[in-house]
DNA sequence: GGAATTTGACCTGG
DNA sequence: CCAGGTCAAATTCC
């Protein structure tokens, strides 16, 4: 695994300092983005903090105020379930149950609170996010002091408001309905495959702390998730904190041990329901192969068992297309032709063509759609090496970290001549502003 | 009984 | 030849 290999880097450090390590590692790359900055402007660097902390926090921010508005809109409401909702894909073996939870928090009925049910759930959760809100707020007002200590303090504090809050919202999410029924994701007994999403935050905030630490960089998160394929360019990819849920129907198909990795990848197909839903069973594999030539691959990540490496292939032609993102993402791949997964091509995701810098909202793999739970919202993911690595997802589990495409990849590689890219963090306010 | 998943076999590209 | 992707019958779930 590139993780592996780059964490493993024999390389000295002194070589740090050239612009590209003699050995090649990537690890020397990374650190000479990381560290150049610091050698460079004598410490205390008032920047410092700033640079570390503002673009999680504006993230955070960001996502928080979207949070505050949406989060109740996106809550389930009365009425009749229109129909069962369909099976996500999820392999088994990789299904989890939110074991990444710092600390049990008791519910709002165990702490004697509010006891009018989703009612009374729905404020709690609406206190939490604007108690996550606060902090954020406060961690952005500390930006420009160097006072890692506090900014820890802050972020452990964020972390235990979010879990609770997205406890809170799972718990609303399966309440049950004025008519009985479940809403789909929400408690069901009976459901064995019911997917249960770990919180979301944790992530950032561990990828907050670790940044604060000098341990790592975001470069290196988005350098987990490339992988080479072999049958040639993913047309997009991340890790996530679950499989995710992007809003279409998919049906495993396979799953296979790799070479090397702890985990199976296994592989899905997007069911053909909406296509041929009258055809018997055993013919929906094969009306999905003619129907729509996606797949998607889910393995989890070595190094993090709470990670999904997702990788989607081919394009979307089925009625599941007319998704809204789906589409979105079909426009973004028709013009490189893209759409089969087993050509080289060039990327769809080409920042100076796709409105990035134009304030318009990053692409998405697909559609990673709001999600029924509370915690469903945009959430924009920065990374170090400039725009063209950054992606907004929309989905509960789902923190999106490293949606890349090849060619960006080694283009980040062979053209890493300014380690200062950082400095557009301006940039990073213009475009959040516009979310 | 239909839908979804599992799993061993087969296929394919390097 | 081998690793990884896919097929499809068998199995499980609801």
């Amino acid at each position: 695994m590139l993780e592996r290999a780059v964490l493993n880097s024999p390389c000295a450090t002194d070589a740090l300092t050239e612009k590209r390590c003699a050995c090649g590692n990537l690890r020397c790359i990374l650190e000479e983005t990381v560290e150049k900055p610091h050698a460079a402007f004598p410490a205390p660097f008032p920047r410092w903090p700033l640079r570390r902390y503002q673009p999680l926090a504006l993230s955070l921010h960001a996502l928080t105020e979207r949070q505050a508005s949406k989060a109740l809109t996106a809550l389930p409401r009365p009425g009749p379930s229109t129909r069962r909702p369909v099976q996500r894909f999820e392999p088994r073996a990789l299904t989890h149950t939110g074991s990444c939870l710092r600390r049990e928090v008791a519910r709002p009925r165990e702490r004697g609170e509010d006891m009018d049910g989703c009612d009374g759930e729905k404020r709690a959760l609406a206190a939490q996010l604007a108690q996550v809100l606060a902090m954020v707020r406060e961690l952005e007002s500390r930006m420009d002091q160097d006072l890692p200590a506090a900014a820890r303090e802050l972020c452990g504090e964020l972390a235990s408001s979010v879990d609770r809050s997205i406890r809170i919202a799972r718990s609303v999410d399966g309440c049950p309905r004025g008519d009985g029924s479940q809403h789909p994701g929400g408690s069901n007994a009976q459901s064995k495959r019911r997917q249960v999403q770990p919180p979301i935050f944790c992530f950032i905030v561990d990828t907050l702390i670790e940044q604060q630490n000098h341990v790592s960089d975001m470069r290196l998160l988005a350098l987990r998730s490339f992988r080479c394929s072999r049958k040639g360019t993913p047309c997009a990819r991340r890790q996530d904190m679950a499989p995710l849920d992007d809003g279409l129907s998919w049906r495993k198909y396979g799953q296979k041990d790799i070479l090397g990795a702890k985990y199976p990848r296994s592989a899905a197909h997007v069911t053909a329901a909406h296509v041929t839903p009258s055809l018997p069973s055993c013919y929906l594999h094969q009306t999905a192969l003619a129907g729509c030539l996606a797949t998607k691959h889910v393995q989890r990540a070595d190094g993090d068992p709470l990670l999904y490496d997702v990788v989607y292939h081919g394009a979307h032609i089925c009625a599941q297309a007319a998704h809204p993102a789906a589409e979105q993402l079909s426009r973004q791949l028709q013009p490189g032709g893209l759409a089969d997964a087993g050509q080289e091509q060039s990327s769809p995701l080409e920042p100076e063509n796709e409105g990035l810098q134009a304030g318009l909202e990053p692409m998405t793999p697909y559609s990673f759609a709001p999600a029924t739970g509370a915690a469903a919202g945009g959430f924009p993911l920065l990374s170090p090496t400039g725009l063209e690595w950054q992606l907004s997802s929309h989905t509960v589990g789902g923190v999106g970290v490293g949606i890349e495409h090849e060619p960006q990849f080694a283009e980040f590689f062979t053209n890493s001549a300014d380690p200062f890219q950082w400095e557009y963090q301006d940039d990073y306010l213009n475009l959040y502003a516009t979310n």
